[in-house]
DNA sequence: CTGATTTTTAACCAACTAGTCAACTTTTAC
DNA sequence: GTAAAAGTTGACTAGTTGGTTAAAAATCAG
């Protein structure tokens, strides 16, 4: 089988990194394989493109982030309780992101599709299917929600989406401003979209 | 006096443009140059650098949309009205640049925010500034409505910034997705938000 | 017309960009 | 031990990047 080796992973890593700490366009493949430790033939050994290695990078921080979601809205926890245990889990990611890189770094997948929608079709593509399957996290939580009588809504769908869209602003926000307490909201802000008693 | 030239607009305008349709890191000063007719040695005449560039189209830009919101929240104007106006204004603005560039180009300064706020000061601080002057005009409203009886709430200011958020994540959403359509819920979200009959 | 002021131009730079390649080393399966 | 498979390496493109310069051209005020 050949020689084993553990570059490809730390590539993974070392993008999903650069990308959260700055930008697609700001980290350069040079920049990539420095912090992996690899040299530029290994890159294009394992990866046809930087695009590419985008692409496998967010799905496999996506299908990470996924584990976790499945147990943050597990049908066991009410509803409600779903959607504010997966706001208070994205405060404690980002506290855990500060304490790192000492800096707010928002959701990587919102700030990089703003950079490149227009410009590169194959990442773009990439980030439209893991927000997609986002949001049926937020959907499945308040059509329950509405079942159980503990929100009314006329289109579960819609409400999924100003919730979905307003968490995507706040984080935004906090990594513009660095400012972890504007997290703070989360909740609350949640609780007035959704029209839950506080 | 001199000569006189109307390059520095021509270049204002094309980066402006070229963030828009595309990002910061993907225009290139030979590009800017390109499109705005002006020789690179002329660019660096008017501006010392791309980032002083960016910043003077960016507050150019702002200036002139500042106008409107002037007129749009005008106090003689109903306060919820004004951020409903505000919004079919934002659709409006989405659908004559979709016609002209045959995209959905969401908020520069949300989109341009996310990709350089880590990576360059003097574009974050201008953009912080231009956002902090946006979300007086949401508040004011907001506290107006509140008077009026129309909203209630124990923080207008921090019903502005969700109000805010949401509107910024529903513009990314339809950049993303370059479709119109997801403004259409601009106003029926905000209703519920404010806590606004529909 | 003149002369100071401003704009334009083209050639230029060093550093960096994504990506290539063939030789070389290591490892694994047998 | 051997041979094939897989990973590593460094030197190499060719094009682009943001930025510089000095001289030429245009234009304004007097």
């Amino acid at each position: 089988m050949g020689r084993t080796s553990t570059a490809k992973d730390r590539l993974i890593e070392a993008m999903i990194e650069l990308i959260w700490i700055g930008s697609y366009g700001s980290t350069s493949v040079d920049q990539i394989c420095e912090r992996a430790g690899v040299k530029k033939g290994s890159f294009y050994h394992f990866f046809e493109s930087k695009t590419e290695l985008a692409v496998t990078a967010i799905e496999h921080g996506w299908a990470e982030h996924r584990k976790e979601l499945d147990q943050t809205f597990s049908p066991v926890v009410p509803p409600v309780e779903r959607i504010m245990n997966c706001f208070r889990n994205f405060r404690q990611e980002q506290e855990d992101l500060f304490k790192k890189h000492g800096r707010v770094l928002g959701c990587p997948i919102h700030s990089l599709g703003a950079e490149i929608c227009t410009v590169d079709d194959r990442l773009r593509d990439t980030l439209q299917e893991i927000l997609g399957q986002f949001i049926r996290y937020y959907e499945s939580a308040i059509r329950d929600a509405q079942a159980q009588g503990s929100i009314f809504t006329h289109d579960p769908m819609a409400l999924a989406r100003i919730v979905f869209a307003y968490s995507e602003g706040l984080l935004l926000h906090a990594r513009m401003w660095n400012d972890l307490s504007r997290l703070d909201e989360f909740e609350s802000g949640a609780k007035i979209i959704l029209g839950v008693k506080a």
